[in-house]
DNA sequence: CTCTAGACGCTAGG
DNA sequence: CCTAGCGTCTA
């Protein structure tokens, strides 16, 4: 498409240069060029579709990939597996199947004409959970007398993977009959999750142009891309910034920069770094020494004012080997966040909306350069109304003292990765693989057929309606929240195992299910050469505290994980998987963990300043288990580990949402108030954490001689490091003695005891004490 | 008829 | 209460 320029300029009616240049993608562009040596004019062809998109915006996209992947791979698997049903025929019982059941005969119909016959029929169930290769299935129906068997037939078929789509099922859905996948797939999942990478092909959909009010100006920025040998010229140029405010952002190698990266999807590099200061522009591109030293003595030596920090820190450290340098830097995206916890701007445009901020005029120019020079000054202007409102709402000491001082550990963090023993990954999902299909076959036999275990609303139809177990057991079941349907969460059916056990193998299986699939395969896609490095997201959370995803470090189980929940009396095999002892310290470096013990319950205690939970935590090591004796009114010994997993997250619920009704009853405050109290209460538990890293972090980076270790997690109240082993003491010390001063720095009252554990995997940590 | 985004359900973490 | 993530199912 073409947007004629010249006419915008001269009637009101301009065209927005960001949603133009949008839909320029879309359809004109050819994808396969690169552009490389080509710094000045940037034609809009050369645009590649491929380009690195802001962390807050990737969920979305992982998911397409990961989709879009599998779907090639089957496209091009010759031997593909078809879950064939070939005919359910249903009892009297059957009340409203009728449209049901012509559409799935006629599917079936359609789709057996294009398939040889099965080549074989096995009767026994047993046989099938033997014979893996086995390429019938037939789940017998034992529990009804039914007249006809139940066929799921896999089959190798040179024709493409048909699925046969949810479609098919109604609202009770027994009659689906896409099976789980099979497991050989599953197991090569890792190996290859780990070499293929997902390269995918998005054709975006057109989006047409918005046009703009803003008069359209012609301006041209001073702007000098700088290489290894111009750089010379201009040296005289850039001595001369210093103790300015300068603002930086990154280019990309498809043309965008950090500030309208979000028209674009996909993942490409950057490609160079633009540095403003009053009018003068300079595009630092390739890695040469000069360019690096340059660079470097700029950052350090100038106000760094940026949009997403966390990127261009990155870029320093992974394309220049810039370590270590820790500029004054100021980014617009977390100081906007800040302002508006609650909606966090995803891009620029937001950010300029949040500030009511409007451009003046826009610029008429395909060169990308000069464009991102536009979208600097736009900065340099949002950044002063920014500054002014942070200064306004008092959050300048929290944006510079705190959020500011985190981006450089994040950045460190993320860069640094956990690494991964792969064998112990691929060993724990061979045992959990096989107990799952154990359990899957003990489920189909249980409800006498084969359903979808993972499938919320088949699950709900064959206990509710099917076997009326909670009218058996007495049972009011809990209703959904959006649909009001019955629920099949976890303590419903908790209290419908023992009469019958469908319940406890669902509950089984599922715990299997979602092991597996987040916690090993969900992990394995996002190794890198036996490292994960996940991204940490400073804007994500209202409460102000940071998140991880892709993959998610933070909801790791920490409780070791039993293949078998109901042990029966003879059963020996009750192996225990850990997680967390996949996650492995390089050699010669150890991890060294360090745990709050229960800040948020200490930070609210003392805001609330209750005397009662100020005593539990003064005499009691484990105040969970305290407050569970408490309540069950059981002597402490009595007192499981299961039970007390669930008073810490009746308190963590209570202490977050009921935290603020409770408060408004002690504090005998009207609701805003309370609201106020349990937001600060929130945030400084948030706070905390934060300030605990920096200060540990700072504290092991000055201490001498120095120690050698590197932040990896966060997860909220716990930090984990890898650390030298020579270190290791040393390391401990300082940290416990940081950590424990950060209540006095914020003028907490209550102690603050942390927890020191290390050892040389993030499973088998040993306390160390001292 | 087929594909897919988005809503919903469940569960790890704190 | 809020985060991420996986899975199903519907429109």
């Amino acid at each position: 498409m073409k947007v004629n320029i010249t006419e915008t300029t001269d009637t009101c009616k301009k065209i927005n240069w960001d949603d133009m240049l949008d839909s320029e993608l879309l359809d004109t562009i050819p994808t396969n060029k690169e552009l490389k040596g080509n710094n000045t004019i940037l034609d809009k062809g050369l645009h590649n579709k491929n380009v690195i998109h802001e962390n807050t915006g990737q969920k979305r996209k992982s998911k397409n990939t990961e989709l879009k992947v599998k779907k090639v791979r089957s496209d091009s698997n010759e031997e593909i597996k078809q879950q064939v049903p070939t005919e359910t025929c249903k009892q009297g019982n059957n009340k409203n199947n009728h449209f049901r059941k012509q559409k799935y005969t006629k599917a079936i119909k359609n789709w057996l004409s294009n398939l040889e016959p099965p080549t074989e029929d096995i009767t026994d169930l047993d046989n099938i959970v033997n014979d893996s290769k086995s390429s019938v299935d037939i789940i017998q129906q034992n529990t009804h007398n039914s007249h006809k068997e139940k066929l799921v037939i896999e089959k190798t078929s040179k024709t493409n993977k048909k699925v046969v789509q949810a479609q098919l099922a109604n609202k009770d859905g027994i009659m689906k009959f896409s099976k789980p996948q099979p497991n050989a797939e599953d197991t090569k999942n890792i190996n290859e999750a780990v070499e293929t990478k997902p390269k995918e092909k998005k054709v975006k959909k057109f989006v047409a142009p918005i046009k703009s009010q803003i008069p359209v100006k012609d301006i041209t920025y001073e702007l000098h891309t700088l290489d290894e040998d111009n750089l010379d010229d201009h040296r005289e140029g850039l001595h001369e910034i210093i103790n300015i405010e300068i603002i930086a952002v990154l280019i990309y190698s498809n043309g965008f920069c950090q500030l309208n990266s979000h028209h674009t999807d996909g993942t490409c590099t950057p490609d160079g770094i633009i540095v403003n200061s009053d009018d003068m522009f300079y595009c630092f591109k390739g890695a040469g020494q000069k360019i690096k030293e340059a660079l470097k003595c700029l950052l350090e030596n100038n106000t760094v004012i940026c949009y997403g920090a966390q990127n261009i820190l990155s870029y320093l450290k992974t394309h220049l080997q810039m370590d270590r340098i820790n500029p004054k830097i100021y980014d617009a995206k977390i100081g906007a966040s800040l302002l508006e916890p609650d909606n966090p701007p995803e891009n620029f445009s937001d950010v300029q909306k949040l500030l009511s901020f409007s451009a003046q005029y826009t610029v008429a120019t395909e060169c990308t350069l000069q464009k991102a020079a536009w979208y600097m000054s736009l900065l340099k202007q949002c950044w002063a109304k920014l500054y002014a409102m942070l200064a306004e709402d008092n959050l300048w000491k929290v944006f510079v003292e705190i959020e500011m001082k985190l981006l450089p550990i994040i950045a460190g963090m993320e860069c640094r990765g956990l690494c991964i023993d792969m064998s112990k990954l691929k060993s724990m999902e061979e045992v959990l693989l096989n107990r799952m299909k154990a359990v899957e076959q003990q489920c189909y036999k249980a409800a006498g057929k084969v359903f979808q275990i993972n499938s919320a609303v088949q699950v709900r139809a064959i206990l509710y309606d099917e076997l009326q177990l909670d009218a058996k057991c007495n049972v009011r079941i809990r209703e959904t929240l959006c649909k009001g349907a019955k629920s099949t969460s976890e303590t419903m059916l908790r209290s419908l195992m023992n009469e019958h056990p469908l319940p406890k193998l669902i509950m089984e299986y599922r715990h299997l299910h979602k092991a597996h699939a987040t916690f090993l395969a969900g992990i394995a896609q996002h190794i890198k050469d036996g490292v994960v490095r996940p991204t940490w997201v400073q804007t994500a959370a209202a409460t102000g505290r940071i998140a991880s995803n892709n993959p998610n470090l933070q909801a790791i189980p920490k409780a070791p994980f039993d293949c078998v929940m109901f042990p029966e009396a003879g059963d020996t095999d009750n192996s225990q998987l850990m997680f967390r002892s996949i996650y492995v310290s390089r050699p010669g470096f150890s991890l060294v963990a360090a745990d709050f013990r229960h800040v948020e319950c200490r930070v609210f205690a003392h805001a609330a300043a209750d005397a009662g939970l100020l005593r539990a935590l003064a005499d009691h090591p484990d105040l969970f288990r305290a407050l569970a004796q408490h309540w069950l009114k059981k002597p402490e010994a009595e007192i499981v580990p299961e039970e007390r997993e669930r008073t810490k997250r009746l308190v963590y619920a209570s202490l977050y949402g009921a935290g603020t009704r409770k408060l408004m009853e002690i504090l005998d405050v009207d609701y805003q108030q309370a609201l106020q109290v349990a937001a600060s209460f929130n945030s400084s538990a948030a706070d905390l954490c934060k300030l605990a890293m920096i200060l540990s972090e700072e504290q092991l980076r000055t201490s001498s001689p120095p120690v050698d270790a590197h932040l990896l997690l966060q997860i909220h109240d716990e930090l984990v490091w890898e650390v030298n082993d020579l270190h290791v003491d040393r390391a401990a010390a300082i940290i416990k003695q940081a950590m424990e001063g950060c209540g006095q720095w914020c003028g907490m009252t209550v102690p603050l005891p942390v927890a020191i554990s290390t050892g040389k995997d993030w499973g088998s940590m040993q306390t160390l004490e001292n």
